[in-house]
DNA sequence: AATATAATGCAACTAAGTTGCGATAACAAA
DNA sequence: TTTGTTATCGCAACTTAGTTGCATTATATT
């Protein structure tokens, strides 16, 4: 159902999304906010934020659970699908505004698809 | 260092993987074998298999470990990589023969890169 | 201010996967 | 066949990301 109230944890969250345009995982997240909120907060707020549009999921490397903003979403229609990136040396997580059209295959229905391509970042690629 | 002995649980998984061609999570091998092996001992075989050449993971939609068949592969190189698809209704997850080229992007390397398509498999799909 | 209920904190739980260690069983040498 | 080495196994205890139930608190509405 979403984010119904403003509160202290929607908007702490919310600000950390908004110092850049990484994505940020749950286990981040309640490390960086252990003192301000508990862990449970945290994942229901994340929860409430997605399901609003305002956010989006999906697992990194080690099956940890990322999440990062979204462009042009909305509780009823989530629209920005896209690759994403991490890093093998800083492990930094990013989306890619980039379309990786998946190819037709034969006797399937494609509906989902994710895509993570592990490298070096901006950062790390000297 | 990958399998030395040929124990009763190589045998074992060997045989599991060659009823079929389709990935099985290690899950579910634990649950199928549960009253001839220890859980414990299924994870370790499926990593020497794999550290072998014989086998590769990929973690699925939940962020479950699968494993399935390599193709031509050897301890010292995996060759084999490709995208798997995830059966939305069934479950089933296999291994896709197709190939789909990463596009370049700017300022990064990319060195691997997971592909999980998900959606209705050949027999879900009517 | 009073009310309704969304949201929180806490503790207990779940479940996939890991670790340490003593016991067992492959396998090769004698 | 017997023996010795050690890879492998079983078990119990652990780790950790994420979930659940419930009593309490805080937000928004009247
Ligand atoms: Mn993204
Ligand atoms: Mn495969
Ligand atoms: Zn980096
Ligand atoms: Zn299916």
């Amino acid at each position: 159902m979403g984010v119904i109230r403003k509160t202290k944890s929607v908007e702490a969250l919310l600000n950390e999304f908004n110092q850049g345009q990484e994505a940020i995982s749950a286990k981040q997240l309640i490390e960086q906010l252990d003192s301000k909120f508990n862990k449970t907060t945290i994942y229901r707020v994340l929860d409430r934020l997605e399901e609003d549009g305002v956010l989006h999921s999906f697992l990194g490397k080690d099956g940890l659970k990322w999440y990062a903003k979204c462009n042009g979403c909305s509780a009823s229609k989530h629209k920005d699908v896209h690759p994403h990136f991490q890093c093998l040396k800083c492990g930094k997580v990013d989306c890619l505004s980039i379309n990786m059209p998946i190819p037709h295959i034969p006797n399937r229905k494609v509906e989902v698809s994710q895509i993570l391509i592990q490298g070096l970042c901006e950062q790390c690629f000297v």
